[in-house]
DNA sequence: TTATATGCAAAAGATTTGCAACGGA
DNA sequence: TCCGTTGCAAATCTTTTGCATATAA
């Protein structure tokens, strides 16, 4: 299963993009983390494996990958963003206001939406953004 | 067609808060808007109005409609919040990336979700954030 | 070598807060 | 009068940017 869109790194390197010891690191977090990073956990974690990167490298980067659709950003009603790995596969989010654990939901419920946003509205989908608030199944009593 | 949830700012004062000059244009200004005014147009509204207004002010009183939901803040992929009137029929935004339009659509579509979500998930529902980009009718070419 | 990337510090934009003065009830 | 509220300015937080230096190719 991999985490980013195949081939694209070798895209960006055919571009003409270097591929340096910082977004090496910064790449590598993003590929593996579980859940969804904000700019200063990726900043605390690259430097804690490296120690040789900035805060504005980290920005950077992550709006290099952004522009690349490498990266989604997300917004989960707080003051920062968060950002995940791009896998091809359309994904929403369940907050748990109990235990603040951020669980994924696939695509096939928004088809209907889509099919009906198209009939109803007129209204050609790009990208839906869903964040469903409530109380996942463990914290449930 | 009222805007702001009945008796809703007879508790606000009946729960001690004053009804100044202030608070009295703002929510006067929320409760009229079409559309979703950010913090920044709420203060250009009211002081063109009044004239007697701060920018902490529109804060502070957009915090305590907030805490009281008679507002509702909106996150729609820019980089500041958007706040609209609590009005009690749950609603989600279609936003035009040609023409920048927010069109707002019904709660019926969700409630599909919801059952969904609740099915496979076991996931309880308490909030829904929606929104959805595209292309509207009107820039649909 | 050389253009791209980085680090640092300063800037920018949104929001919050401390404090003395103001003004509803 | 009295305590909640306001305005102002300064602080905070997240993100962006200018510039000299470092580095991948």
């Amino acid at each position: 299963m991999e985490t980013f869109k195949v081939g694209a790194l070798a895209a960006l390197r055919a571009e003409g993009y270097r591929l340096t010891q910082q977004r090496g690191v910064l790449i590598d977090l993003i590929g593996q983390s579980a859940d969804h990073l904000n700019a200063d956990d990726l900043y605390r974690l690259a430097r804690a494996r490296d120690g040789r990167i900035s805060l504005s490298t980290v920005y950077r980067t992550l709006s290099l990958l952004k522009r690349h659709k490498l990266v989604a950003e997300i917004h989960l009603s707080e003051e920062h963003h968060h950002y995940e790995p791009v896998t091809g596969d359309a994904h929403y989010h369940l907050v748990c206001r109990q235990c603040g654990g951020v669980e994924e939901f696939g695509a096939q419920v928004i088809e209907t939406l889509s099919d009906a946003l198209r009939r109803d509205y007129g209204f050609t989908i790009n990208n839906v953004e869903l964040d469903v608030t409530g109380t996942c199944r463990s914290c449930t009593v």
